[in-house]
DNA sequence: GATACTTGATACCGGTGGGTATATTCTTTA
DNA sequence: TAAAGAATATACCCACCGGTATCAAGTATC
């Protein structure tokens, strides 16, 4: 009894997954408005009903794909905060995860970035939130790197939005198979960011 | 006759503007698929024949909206380079200019970013060749910098993406009213570019 | 002041697509 | 193997909106 519910949670939860995934697909590709659920339904070889007997609606399935490109993010800076380490090196840390979190998600990134305006206020609400605490976060941690003088800045919450920016528009120039592998990338972004707030390299 | 036709295309070319600001703040505030043109007609207080009277189509009336944005980068990126300074000085005013572009065109570069599937094929591939263009400027002169020995930069074209991306992600949190001015913030931003490449300070 | 022309409004069409009521098939259980 | 229930497909509805055919009003010209 109760291993059989389960199995069928997970049965469930599986066929969530593959419909995200191919709505994430081509959603990034063709664009939010312009997918229709039609569409979405013919990649996995299903219809329609099929799609509304896991989600409420076509706003749901987009405020899932879009909490997903925004929890990875949020994973990588708490992982790098929550390191015993100067700050020095938990932004070393941060910025390559950071940049490694887009790199992986670039798909849901793209989408949330250009699709906001298609949430539901609440879901809307919700992102926003999270996305302030990302930012807040990151102004905490270059404020201490600035009080301990191993950084070099004269507005903490303008470089924090800088940093944001560098990485998160990785989601538009970033080719999976381009000349740079992720981590190599990751490399170079992190030196980049470590020299913008004046740690001598 | 010549007066008379003159003042015609003045005033269609005033009315096409008016549509197109019209336009740009509800596509900005709204999203392009869930504003009507029937509420750009009725915030200007026409109808929606008056609006296909100067365009033939809502596509067209967001390629022009797009184009505007990227145009106003471009323009920022000239001027810089045709600058007679060396590439530091050249990278800062760049910055500046290019930072000042973003926040004045702010929906326009945030139109651009979100609505790109939404344009026709030809105007998305002609977007595309003039950010390709800007970005190929942004990596001569990062590599000019490196070769004269301004700048440290193991990869130039990473740096570049990055540049634009920490400048053009401005759109996203940029209030008009908020604690720090364009200029201010053109300061800060052009700061820690330099920084960026390598720049002492 | 009559006529032609331009400009924009009214009224409409037709395709599209989100969402659903109903039918069907497949699985489970006794 | 028959009946009950879950899962999925078929077929459909209808609101919405981009685009247009038609009509009215204003303006210029003679």
């Amino acid at each position: 009894m109760t291993t059989h519910s389960t199995i069928k949670a997970e049965v469930a939860a599986l066929k969530r997954d593959r419909i995200v995934a191919a709505a994430a697909q081509l959603f990034y590709e063709r664009g939010y408005e312009r997918t229709t659920l039609e569409a979405v339904a013919e990649s996995l070889g299903v219809t329609k009903p099929f799609i509304y007997s896991h989600f409420k609606s076509k706003a749901e399935l987009l405020a899932d794909l879009c909490t997903c490109g925004v929890s990875a993010s949020l994973v990588a800076i708490d992982a790098a905060l929550a390191l015993d380490a100067r700050p020095t090196e938990k932004l070393r840390q941060l910025s390559r995860d950071f940049l490694l979190a887009v790199l992986g998600n670039q798909r849901n990134i793209a989408i949330l970035t250009r699709e906001e305006k298609n949430l539901e206020p609440a879901d809307y609400q919700r992102l926003s939130a999270l996305r302030r605490e990302f930012d807040q976060k990151l102004i905490s941690l270059l404020r201490a790197g600035a009080d301990a003088g191993e950084f070099n800045l004269a507005d903490p919450a303008v470089a924090a939005l800088s940093i944001d920016g560098l990485v998160s528009w990785a989601y538009v120039w970033y080719r999976p198979h381009g000349r740079l592998s992720p981590d190599a990338l990751a490399d170079e972004v992190s030196g980049l960011i470590l020299s913008m707030v004046g740690v001598k390299q």
